[in-house]
DNA sequence: ACGCTATTTGCATGAGTTGGTAACTAGCAA
DNA sequence: TTGCTAGTTACCAACTCATGCAAATAGCGT
């Protein structure tokens, strides 16, 4: 996703207004890494500008993302969640707490690919699931859990 | 998946009824490689039973699931889907009419993923995204379409 | 054949998301 | 500053996909 400043020009260029609920959510998605659901965004909003509508959540993120400014990321259950690193780059999911990371896989093209029949894909998303460093701290996998 | 005749005995040993309704889900899973969906299974399972009930399905897909026989697999939208092939394989989705097809990724592990930051992945799921024989045919890329 | 218990089913509910309308607000170009 | 127009909000409805609940039903071991 571009800066906010950058994303002011872009909105208006597209005939878009700039209103104070945009430069909100454009702040709150600048160089977010955690990959907010929608509600998650609407309560960190609603901190900041009490009253702001869920309707224009969901309204503004569907815009970014037809804009190409940010991506939707099915993560398999639960919401979708937003992410405004449109890079080449694919997730990891923790097990434990639902986190979402990104990472970054440079050799796909490299996969040997059966069973196609004639299937031409074009495009790959490719998720992992596994324990994030905080969980795998708290809950380590060969000890026994203290009550 | 097992044969239902096999799922037969698989039931009765975990205690779990053989009703006709759960027969019959067997019968249109075996050997099914549309990845179809609840709903899907639904529909063909009341042309053979009428009255049954989507519930029924939902409930038995979850027990197979439970099991390991089928594997449910999300595809980013739309409802989930169902795969009784439990082999380590991946998808491949048509853009143009959502049919999955399996694929088979022998050197995923030769993989090389930066910006794990101590996540420790344990499995991966590839979905690729691309368009099927049958529509590149009816939607050739390169040619007008003929409204 | 009996009876315990799993199962089925309809109905209701839930999450997540989108749609419609209407009234009020406010950006921004002239 | 004015005015056109887009945007926001509220309220509500609808929609898809999925699950919880309770009463009725039916396996299946005995």
């Amino acid at each position: 996703m571009r800066s906010p400043a950058e994303l002011t020009t872009a909105f208006r260029e597209r005939g878009l207004k700039l209103t104070p609920q945009r430069q909100l959510l454009f702040r709150l998605l600048d160089g977010n890494a955690v990959h907010p659901s929608a509600e998650a965004l609407y309560v960190k909003a609603s901190e900041l500008m009490p009253g702001i509508s869920l309707r224009t959540i969901y309204h503004t993120l569907h815009d970014l993302a037809a804009m190409g400014e940010i991506q939707m990321v099915s993560v398999g259950s639960g919401p979708a969640r937003f992410d405004p690193n449109i890079d080449d780059h694919h997730h990891v999911v923790c097990v434990e707490c639902g986190d979402v990371h990104d990472v970054y896989v440079n050799n796909i093209a490299d996969l040997r690919v059966d069973g196609l029949d004639g299937f031409q894909p074009d495009s790959a998303r490719l998720v992992f699931s596994g324990t994030c460093q905080r969980c795998a701290i708290s809950n380590p996998p060969y000890k026994e859990q203290s009550t």
